[in-house]
DNA sequence: CTGAAAGCGCTTACAG
DNA sequence: CTGAAAGCGCTTACAG
């Protein structure tokens, strides 16, 4: 048996003192394993690494004795030889909370039993410095992917820049941007269409709409899958009864209220997004009028928040835990897998709950 | 000027090849750093480290050098040298949604500008491979420290097992259970004592408590605090009237239900979070009832649902995004200015809205 | 105050 | 199928 490190003169006593870590115990390490295997650590290296070169055999006794010692080899080693870090990257500007954690449980629930670590990265469209910042943290931090809702998915500079930078990408869109293996796609258009069907078939025809910011490719698709399933039923949707809000609670409830005020006040309003679903219900009582009563109200996203406020919202549901783990997924897979793979995509339902009824015959 | 590589064979045209990153164009390493100033790389490094063994006059050539040419050392080299990666995980298994992205934004408010970045790591106590797996990400990842809110926080064991790693650590709790330096303390009971006193003053009697799950110390705080505001006007809390929820809105849908069809209706609630106060709404609505007419609500948390819903919710705020940014500032601070500082600690303030109101004259 | 050597724990590139 | 050498980009430990 090869005892010996490379340091012959040291003893099995002075050895320890060099290789503990911060107070804890000595951590056992590729070097250990490859001569208690008997074997070159390159060779460790080729079993950690699942290499088709080597024998049935050597790969069985060097599984034995990582499994036996409980070895995992350093991230951070790793990720230096290999010039890429065990990180993957959730860089997102939406600015609904529900959105951000759904989407970030659905990203860890497929990262749970990999050797991946999710780490957030927050930005601003609107600052100056929004691209450089994003260089810095991808070319510093060298993930091995990174994951783009809307609207930071929407950008096709910034799509070039990762390729640049040999860093993968995944965008979530609500248009096929890229290519199927670098895509998750929402049909927000046809989920749109479902909630004009919906209020059209109740009877509504002073139908509004509060669309999300010009900036968001979304709120092009809903506005434009609502506007579709509104001329099935021969409706159109009327210049003022079509306003620009942000995505946002408040602009959900300054926006509602613009429509309630205006001479001409609608029987029903779709909203871009339930954050603002949530807001328009606000102007409503605020004004003295109830849902669905006297204004319906439809949201689109289904957060969790949709079935909790009162009465219990209609709207379109996205399935975005389910997304965010579609999206990991993609990234996770070997290129191999995944290309030919034909692209994966989501179509959002409309859920009937209480907040849109039949307008009130006037 | 020293211009020789280490390789004084390759030419300065063969040298690029090497160095250049996947898909980008070569990259500025401390050797580039240390040859353009004509000092060692141990210098650089001390630059780099702000060791204070570093002549001035050095020190400001190297910087120069540095800023001219963008350079930023290497995550990933660093953390292995140091044994210790540029990462502060946040190890939480609270289980409302808003709570979670509010501290999120709070420590990602203080890290923005370091280089230091954000892991999530989600969990459930009532796992059996719980510890363990927390232990497997210290260790393997080698955080600079973590940030535990409740309930992480309230394990001792927990926060021996970070000890013993050497990993910094930073708990945010209702309890002074730490030193000062590790522990950002909210005085939960103080909050919920408002709440008592708040319901008390508008002539409520009979008040029932909705309080969150045994293994929460918030729970015990809040309950404990609520108590003793009752005591001061007088009252107590029936026990008939005490339920254990979980801190989830299904189960403050539960818990309210379960008061509203007692014989014994209460003309209160207080629940121990936001999000079981939203179900108590949903409750008392389904019942036919209106907050605060027939039964007022006061929350916990004043996350931003606590505006959204109807009535505006009077709810007892905690600062949760200044908590996060607390617990992060503590721990990127070095021990030394931290030690003999008092401990950092938030008391929570009743913000009256219109979920409360006298009971009605029966 | 400064530097040359050795090392952190892995992988790539090359040779057999 | 396997391994010895060199290297990833930094820091520690030691010497001056």
């Amino acid at each position: 048996m090869a005892r010996g490190g490379k340091k012959t003169t040291n003893t099995a006593e002075t050895l320890p003192a060099n290789t503990r870590a911060l107070g804890g115990r000595a951590k056992i390490t590729i070097n250990d394993i490859a001569r208690l295997a008997n074997v070159s650590k390159k060779t460790v290296s080729r079993v950690i690494n699942e290499s088709p070169l080597v024998r049935q055999e050597t790969r069985e006794k060097v599984k034995a004795i990582i499994a036996e010692h409980g070895y995992a080899p350093d991230p951070q080693a790793r990720a230096l030889a290999f010039r890429r870090s065990f990180l993957v990257g959730m860089i997102y500007d939406n600015p609904s909370p529900q959105y951000v954690v759904n989407m970030q449980r659905g990203i860890l629930d497929v990262l749970a039993d990999t050797s991946f670590q999710l780490v957030l990265h927050p930005c601003e469209r609107s600052e100056a410095t929004f691209k450089q910042k994003i260089h810095t943290f991808v070319s510093q931090q060298k993930p091995l992917g990174v994951i783009l809702p809307p609207s930071v998915s929407e950008d096709d500079t910034l799509a070039e820049m990762f390729e640049e930078l040999g860093c993968e990408y995944v965008r979530i869109a609500s248009v096929e941007l890229d290519a199927p293996s670098r895509m998750v796609r929402t049909h927000d258009a046809e989920g749109a269409a479902q909630a004009a069907r919906h209020l059209a078939s109740l009877g509504h025809e002073k139908i509004a709409h509060i669309h999300g910011p010009k900036t968001f490719r979304s709120a092009h698709e809903r506005m434009a899958g609502f506007k579709a399933g509104l001329k099935e039923h021969g409706l159109s949707l009327r210049k003022k009864w079509t306003v620009e809000g942000a995505y946002t609670f408040d602009s959900g409830v300054q926006c509602a209220e613009k429509l309630i005020y205006s001479d001409a006040r609608p029987t029903a309003i779709f909203t871009g997004n339930d954050e603002m679903a949530v807001g328009a219900y606000q102007a409503v009582r605020k004004a003295g009028l109830r849902v669905p009563d006297d204004i319906s109200v439809v949201g689109f996203d289904d957060t969790p928040m949709a079935a909790r406020v009162w009465p219990p919202m209609t709207t379109v549901r996205l399935p975005i835990r389910e997304m965010g783990q579609a999206a990991a997924s993609l990234l996770l897979k070997e290129p191999v897998e995944k290309a030919g793979s034909e692209l994966v995509s989501f179509t959002p339902e409309i859920v009937v709950r209480e907040s849109a009824a039949s307008p009130a015959k006037s």
